[in-house]
DNA sequence: CGAAGTATTGACTTGTTTCAATGTTAGTGG
DNA sequence: CCACTAACATTGAAACAAGTCAATACTTCG
């Protein structure tokens, strides 16, 4: 186990005290889940359609992209997931993947066992609760999605991407100096708003025009949110961050 | 207690045996909740964004639908709930609605509060995994929903959205000879799709043309699914019918 | 029956996509 | 460390699909 590998029960204990109330115990019976980790290379697909995974998953580092394809190849992707969040849960109640799990960029993402995080939510409700709170926020991402790309014009669209994005990022601790890693290649942000390569372009131009994008050394810095907010007609509410 | 109130539990425990395995004392527990009814006229808004409800809802009879709004007053509808469905259960776990809940048309429908939902949680396992599996499913057509509105055209997105409403009225028994009920208008149609009234008038004489839809007395008959799902990419695996 | 809402159609406009060329950056191996 | 190559970003011009506008039928329901 690497020293990476120790933040997997880190960044799980984080992410689930900010989904429920989390007890110390219950924080190490995580803690000693079996968990087995994996090094990805960019695009790549490890979870696909119709599969039945055993195994849920979190993100360790990377992006990881749930995809699905129209008949022509063109890539839909459903939902963009950071470190800290666990893309797969709902295969534990799920049997068959309707979409695709895949990497955008190089990813490390940690995998345990569905029999050993069932184990675990028989002896901890309170496992359960934030396990399922974490679909619940993940099924609101997919409306803010639904909202987004269909009634905003591409430059709003970006900035609510981007608001999403940087709320998401910040929550976890990972809004630096620099702003937050992204390494989505502007063709990816297409696929993600329902956009052509060039509509983000331009609509990436016209957002650093205004000041309000600012990209370096693959990081996003937002020099004003509120604006930004206002812009993407972006309402935090979607995230129900800090709710508990 | 009306005649079709006695429906309820019955709906809601189709609903469930479909979702996990529930035993007939649970069933009882079930239909022993305090519910409570209500009769709404067309485009009620009975849950709006902001709200913290207390009590979760079933669809008896009509459309329900989750919609939130732009800036500019225009509805995007993120989901449409037929009877049956359980369109309000995330708010026993996130506090604050991001969307609203409205009605198409006239519906009826079934009230229980959430600490009387919770009680009966805590005596049956079952029935939280039936809940949480409901939420699931309800994440996978989110998931078709950002598909086909951001990757079909116009035609195909209407193929999908029929099909769609057809194989979940063919779950809970409501495809008749007429077909299944279908009281939204092209303009509302339209909200879903995030199309004009104009191109859902134009994609839906496409699809008549073709001899794969057909509209009387408020319902809607599809005499050829399969060419249906063709024309619309749809592939069932997204509703998750029968996995349990 | 009449009003309001809904469906249908055509003509016109506009914004996004497509196509295509060029500039830029990042990563690899000599 | 530089050169080479592939991937990515940026831009302009043209094509086209969907949107807007607007007028006319058709329903539904009080």
């Amino acid at each position: 186990m690497s020293l990476l590998d120790s933040q997997i029960p880190e960044l799980l204990s984080r992410k689930l005290q900010s989904l429920a109330a989390i007890s110390a115990a219950e924080e190490d019976t995580l803690a000693a889940l079996p968990w087995r980790y994996e090094d990805f290379g960019p695009r790549h697909q490890f979870v696909g359609v119709g599969d039945t995974p055993t195994a849920s998953c979190i993100v360790v580092s990377g992006f990881v992209v749930r995809g699905r394809y129209t008949e022509a190849g063109e890539r839909q992707i459903l939902s963009v997931h950071i470190p800290g969040d666990l893309p797969d849960l709902q295969s534990l109640n799920l049997r068959r993947m309707d979409h695709s799990l895949e990497t955008i960029g190089r990813c490390r993402v940690g995998f345990v066992s569905h029999n050993a995080l069932r184990r675990a939510c028989e002896h901890t409700s309170s496992l359960v609760t934030a396990f399922w709170r974490e679909t619940l926020v993940d099924a609101s991402l997919y409306r803010a999605a639904i909202f987004r790309n269909g009634q905003l014009e591409p430059v709003a669209r970006l900035a609510h991407f981007l608001c999403e994005l940087y709320f998401r990022h910040k929550a976890v601790g990972l809004v630096g100096p620099k702003g937050f890693p992204f390494q989505m290649s502007q063709e990816v942000t297409g696929e993600v708003l329902g956009l052509t390569v060039v509509s983000v372009n331009r609509a990436a131009k016209a957002l650093r025009a205004q000041g309000l994008l600012e990209t370096t050394d693959r990081h996003i810095h937002v020099p004003d949110v509120t604006a930004l907010c206002r812009i993407g007609q972006f309402d935090r509410t979607f995230l129900h961050q800090g709710e508990r």
